[in-house]
DNA sequence: GCCTCGCCATACACAAGTGTATGGTACTGC
DNA sequence: GCAGTACCATACACTTGTGTATGGCGAGGC
């Protein structure tokens, strides 16, 4: 649909992924709704007739937004698991002190948050939400069980810590007062 | 604003408070662009005169919402440290064994979601969430303070306890795992 | 029995967004 | 060098929502 025969972009003109970047700008920003066709064509400088060249709809460009969501959060779980470069606790801790002050992980947050609350009210939604906190849970529950914990006990560690990560992005503090070292030491460090 | 001149409503008429709590419904449901003044009329069965009246324009009812929020918020702590009827551990675990497969109770979730997305681009909204977020931890790390805790301490458990809290409403497991009763054990049994 | 006032309906002008139809342009392969 | 195609602009009809201005209606006060 958006394939061009060389793999080539001109950089002038657009594929359907630089409008899908854009509506995670426009989903971090004011959620779901705030992801239409308009404003994102004004804030990529063309107009809607591009947009309705690469999807059918408003719709078909969010069924892709989860796609692509979906994705990349199994990737990237995917790409740690495949690092067999450390101990599974350093894994815990590098997770844990992944920075949550920059522009870039606030967005991560945002969309977490937007994504979430669409699936209040889409199904599609929140099939996705539900696979990605499972292959997550999975993940860290499969790092503490490495690390000698039951498979049950690991389980709930698991839940614990990915709810205390989630909380980082989710939970206003003061002035960032630096939990992050101190979580590692109660759910990793022990 | 919205006061008669005695205190009954005749029930076929609106105030203000049932604007605000049809829009926290449709906060819920859709974030805070979703709370329009027309299909709030419309599901309220009246026409947006009656809205015009009570409030100003969309953004009175907006920072109303958020004046409610934190009302209802800081009161159901403040309720709780005034019935000083059982010890703090056991508090927190009523406090983790509270429902949240019910309508109601999802709807909160929902609405602590919405308005942590609308904190992302909203000065006023960000301050109540921050000053909700201080309440409730501080509330959190006096109980494990009276367990016991050292105040550092307490402190991290209470920001461990409220992540997991918290993650109750945003995380979509399997078949709801009943990870109340362990996570019990895990962060106030011991 | 009128008059005020709280409360809501109606009507209007305006803005923003959706989808569609159609035309234009630049690059491609042959 | 020409036809085809990928990509985008433009114009149109339609829908939804905002705010405002004004009119109506019922319940009490005097």
């Amino acid at each position: 649909m958006a394939s061009r025969t060389a793999a080539q972009t001109p950089a002038t003109t657009l594929d359907a992924a630089a409008w899908i970047e854009a509506a995670f700008d426009a989903l971090a920003a004011g959620g779901i709704d705030a992801v239409r066709v308009d404003p994102l064509a004004k804030q990529l400088g063309v107009t809607r007739g591009s947009f309705y060249w690469h999807f059918a709809d408003r719709a078909a460009l969010h069924t892709a937004m989860l796609k692509e969501w979906r994705k990349r959060a199994s990737y990237r779980i995917a790409s740690r698991i495949e690092s067999r470069a450390s101990t599974p606790d350093e894994r815990l801790k590098q997770t844990l002190a992944l920075p949550n002050s920059t522009s870039r992980s606030k967005r991560a947050a945002a969309i977490e948050l937007a994504i979430r609350l669409w699936a209040g009210r889409d199904t599609v939604a929140a099939k996705a939400v539900k696979h990605i906190d499972r292959v997550r849970l999975d993940y860290y529950a499969k790092l503490y069980g490495d690390m000698g914990f039951a498979p049950a006990k690991a389980r709930q560690q698991a839940y614990v810590f990915y709810a205390a990560l989630m909380a980082q992005a989710f939970i206003v503090t003061d002035q960032d007062t630096d939990v992050s070292g101190d979580l590692a030491k109660m759910l990793v460090g022990e």
